[in-house]
RNA sequence: GCCGAAGUGGCGGAAUGGCAGACGCGCUACGUUCAGGGCGUAGUGUCCUCACGGGCGUGCGAGUUCAAAUCUCGCCUUCGGCACCA
């Protein structure tokens, strides 16, 4: 037996063993607390890379550590597996999606057991298999069924040179990131879910510990704001119109001078006029092809076109001008605003540049506002110009107007949201094809839950037709109609894969059921996710919608409690050496293959939870890792070298031991339910140069000795489990360490027998006594006044006042 | 512009309002027949001093406090997110 640390000798051995024993499966019979700890499942691209490591060494330490607890803990791991990447390379290099997938998954699979994770993975998932996307259909069914999924017309990004539909990411400064066309916007029916009538329940996060910033993200991305919907009176040549503007500021009504729709609003064509037709049709017009790039940058001048219609504004009885302008937006709100030029900038510079009436609503303390205006003012004095209201003070003022708009009846209260219907349609091949029959008599009809999954064809083509892969497979597109069985077609859109991760935390409870997504014995036993970790990116888009499903699931009565996930901890962005982002361009990326091979999985996992805090991320040198290796051989050398032992229970060496030992306890166990890895680490470090230090002063107690190992290697197995486990084995306890109890401290002997006191004279430190544990303040006092420094500082003066932290401070004020 | 997080040695980073710089890297000196990316001991913010010791120090400027890296206010910078949201 080699007396050296070895990791190449004792990862592959230990890796091996545990697989064989399946050491971290999960049981449902188990009848201890559970405790779920999930870990954001990869999308399975070529390697693992040491952003991955990051997470997921992190993730593991905390379930292990969880286990030691004595919990039954639930940690399992899967791939999400469907997506663009796979897509991308069948096009590029003509291999098959789904072979492409399985070949990275197997290759992921291989580094996962070379970290030493505890994965259990018995019960993984595979998002792109037909046995879990089955549900990923079923559950959208049960959407549809409950009128949370609808078809509408949205707009795409369409690639002209690919003949196909872009996602925003392929989207590069307004062109195809592949072919480098201009992208346009082409209108398509697709299918959404309703994720915004659930908008005022995702911003409450009662109930979940989860950081600040997320919610923050999310509260920000949903965007609640309350205001009021006011109906003007559009004049249409015919009949009025009535025309709803939303607005947060009602109070301003009688500034309105003018109308703004979006050029997509619904009743433009209506009120314009013959005479501006022509320059109305080419605005919408390039409005729909500049899209995202001009529409993006917000300094640039204001650009409308006058429809030659007007409307009756409902408070002032004016009739005011209807103009269209891409800075009005056909997605918020109601897609149409009253202008109020003088209060609101922008407006102010659409008026400004148009030569429309600006009228001020307020007075100002130090502007006069019968002169020009030089731009928008606040609106916060007195009301003016307007009607009755005159001399309202403003903050009055909104709830007054509206209940004068709500008397009149022509107005109401509001809240709208900045958050969208969640479109779930992709017009490509891999993704799960949504279960839906369109048949020429009987319209849009379910696929029959019997004859779930539509399971996605094989040779997909990928040829730049102009039509998606999944529509030029004709034997897969033709299908009976489920109600009399008449030739119908398929529907060729497949859902987003934030669909399939958006409960794939639910399938773990369950993973090879094949009557349910999962029974609900075994969701009661497992769900929530009690323990959530993953990186910020996906702060609003997979944690919304995944908060969004479990609330549909729960008034489905699939799911109990409110939120799927109790607790969230986001682990930061780990930098290369240089502080920029890794990536292979900039040549700066660290490959965890190569830093296994050169110091094992331990020491690297270690590394990385060493340099800094887990929720901070920042730059990864390589060049700390000596200090890493250094203690790992430490540990080593003082489990299996042998100290001089004896019987000594009770020398001043053996006190100072214990307490050694049972301060690192405290701390470890303090900083691991914080994921403060780094201080942890630290603690460790320290105990080990305390038994360094008790063994090299000679002849040690064999109790204190032994215990101090045993702590050590219990301390350090979360997050070198290898390691632990060959040094738990080299000192003849029983397989294995990883199912120990985590020591627990003894605040006794983890007390100190002296403390020392700082004495500060006027906030400075000046001296430094020693006293004994459980010295009082008069004993303080004593000691300090008879200190030499003291009295030399003091130099006779009388203390104004002393302030005594007992055991830690006296600071005497002069 | 709005929201959020953060600014501490040469570097990564520690500090329930109570000793700033734990732990580690790097560096310096000394020791060691160091085969295993050596090991051990001591030192390492800065300025003054042979030294004892002292002054100054946590992005900048105020404030609260006996006491501030930490709390309050104002600014600057960096990072992340959103962005013509009516």
């Amino acid at each position: 037996m080699a007396d050296r640390y070895e990791p190449h000798v004792i990862e592959p051995k230990w890796q091996q063993r545990w697989e064989t024993d399946q050491l971290y499966y999960a049981s449902d019979e188990d009848a201890r607390t559970k405790w779920y700890e999930l870990a954001m499942f990869p999308y399975p691209s070529g390697d693992l890379h040491t952003g991955h490591w990051y997470h997921y060494a992190g993730a593991d330490t905390h379930a292990r550590y969880m286990r030691m607890l004595g919990y039954n803990v639930l940690f399992p791991m899967g791939f999400d597996a469907f997506g663009l990447p796979a897509e991308n390379a069948a096009i590029k290099r003509g291999v098959d999606p789904a072979d492409w997938t399985r070949t990275n998954i197997v290759n992921f699979r291989r580094q996962f057991k070379m970290m030493g994770a505890s994965f259990d993975w018995s019960r993984e998932v595979v998002t792109s298999e037909p046995d879990y996307y089955k549900w990923s259909q079923w559950w959208f069914l049960q959407m549809y069924n409950r009128g949370l999924a609808y078809r509408a017309a949205a707009a795409a990004n369409w690639c002209p040179g690919c003949q196909t539909v872009l996602a925003n990411e392929q989207v590069v400064g307004g062109r195809c990131e592949r072919s480098d066309d201009v992208v346009e916007r082409r209108f398509l029916t697709q299918w959404f879910f309703k994720i915004t009538e659930y908008a005022e329940e995702l911003l409450r996060f009662d109930g979940i510990e989860w950081p600040e910033r997320i919610m923050a993200m999310q509260s920000n991305w949903i965007g609640r704001s309350e205001g009021a919907v006011l109906e003007f009176e559009a004049r249409t040549g015919g009949a009025a119109e009535s025309l709803g503007v939303f607005t947060t500021r009602p109070d301003t009504a009688w500034g309105a001078t003018f109308l703004v729709l979006a050029p997509e609003h619904a009743l433009v064509n209506l009120v314009t006029t013959a005479m501006q037709r022509k320059a109305v049709t080419e605005y919408v017009q390039a409005t729909a092809r500049a899209s995202e790039i001009e529409r993006l940058s917000t300094d640039r001048e204001k650009s409308g076109v006058f429809t030659g219609g007007y409307a009756l504004n409902p408070f002032s009885g004016v009739e005011v001008p209807i103009w269209i302008a891409d800075y009005v937006l056909v997605t918020y709100g109601t897609g149409a605003i009253m202008a109020v030029p003088a209060h609101d900038q922008r407006d102010f510079e659409f008026a400004t540049k148009f030569g429309l009436p600006i009228v001020p609503v307020y007075d100002h303390p130090e502007i006069d506002v019968t002169a020009p205006l030089k731009q928008a003012i606040a609106h916060g004095g007195r009301m003016i110009n307007s009607g009755p209201f005159d001399g309202t003070p403003g903050n009055e003022a909104v709830q007054r107007v509206i209940a004068h708009a709500v008397e009149k009846g022509f107005g109401k209260a509001t809240i709208t949201y900045r958050l969208r219907d969640w479109l779930i349609s992709r017009q490509r091949y891999w993704g799960a094809p949504i279960p839906i029959i369109h048949c020429e008599q009987h319209g849009i009809l379910a696929v029959p839950e019997a004859d779930l999954p539509v399971e996605l064809p094989d040779h997909p083509h990928f040829e730049a037709t102009g039509q998606s892969p999944l529509k030029q497979i004709e034997s897969w597109v033709n299908a009976p109609c489920p109600i009399d069985g008449a030739p119908a077609r398929r529907e060729t859109d497949t859902l987003d894969t934030f669909m399939c991760s958006s409960w794939y935390q639910m399938r773990y409870a369950d993973p090879r059921n094949t009557e349910r997504p999962f029974s609900s014995e075994l969701g009661r036993k497992w769900l929530p996710v009690d323990q959530y970790t993953g990186g910020a990116d996906h702060a609003v888009m997979h944690l919304l919608y995944t908060r969004f499903f479990w609330k549909a699931a729960r008034d489905m009565g699939i799911v109990e409690g409110d939120e799927p996930m109790l607790r969230l901890f986001n682990q930061g962005t780990l930098l290369g050496p240089d502080g920029q982002k890794m990536s292979k361009s900039r040549g700066n990326v660290v490959a965890p293959d190569d830093q296994v091979a050169q110091w094992g999985a331990d020491a690297f996992r270690c590394q990385l939870m060493f340099v800094g805090p887990w929720d901070q991320g920042g730059p990864y040198n390589p060049s700390g890792m000596s200090g890493i290796v250094k203690w790992l051989h430490r540990l080593w050398g003082l489990a299996t070298e042998e100290a001089v032992l004896t019987s000594d229970p009770k020398s001043e060496a053996t006190r100072s031991l214990r307490r050694a030992t049972h301060k690192a306890i405290r701390a470890a166990t303090d900083e691991m339910a914080g994921f403060r890895f780094n201080t942890l680490i630290s603690r460790l470090m320290e105990h080990s140069t305390a038994m360094h230090k008790a063994r090299a002063a000679g002849r040690v107690d064999r109790e204190a000795w032994e215990e101090a190992v045993s702590v050590a290697v219990l301390l350090t197995a979360p997050m070198a489990p290898h390691l632990a486990e060959e040094l738990w084995a080299r000192m003849g306890k029983p397989y294995s360490v990883h199912q120990q109890a985590w020591p627990v401290c003894d605040a006794g002997l983890a007390t100190d027998d002296e403390i020392e006191l700082v004495v500060q004279v006027n906030g400075k430190v000046r001296d430094r006594i020693t006293l004994p544990m459980g010295a009082s303040e008069a004993d303080a006092r004593a000691a300090v006044f008879a200190s030499e420094t003291v009295q030399q500082w003091l130099k006779g003066a009388e203390p104004r006042r002393v302030i005594y932290v007992p055991g830690r401070l006296f600071n005497i004020v002069l």
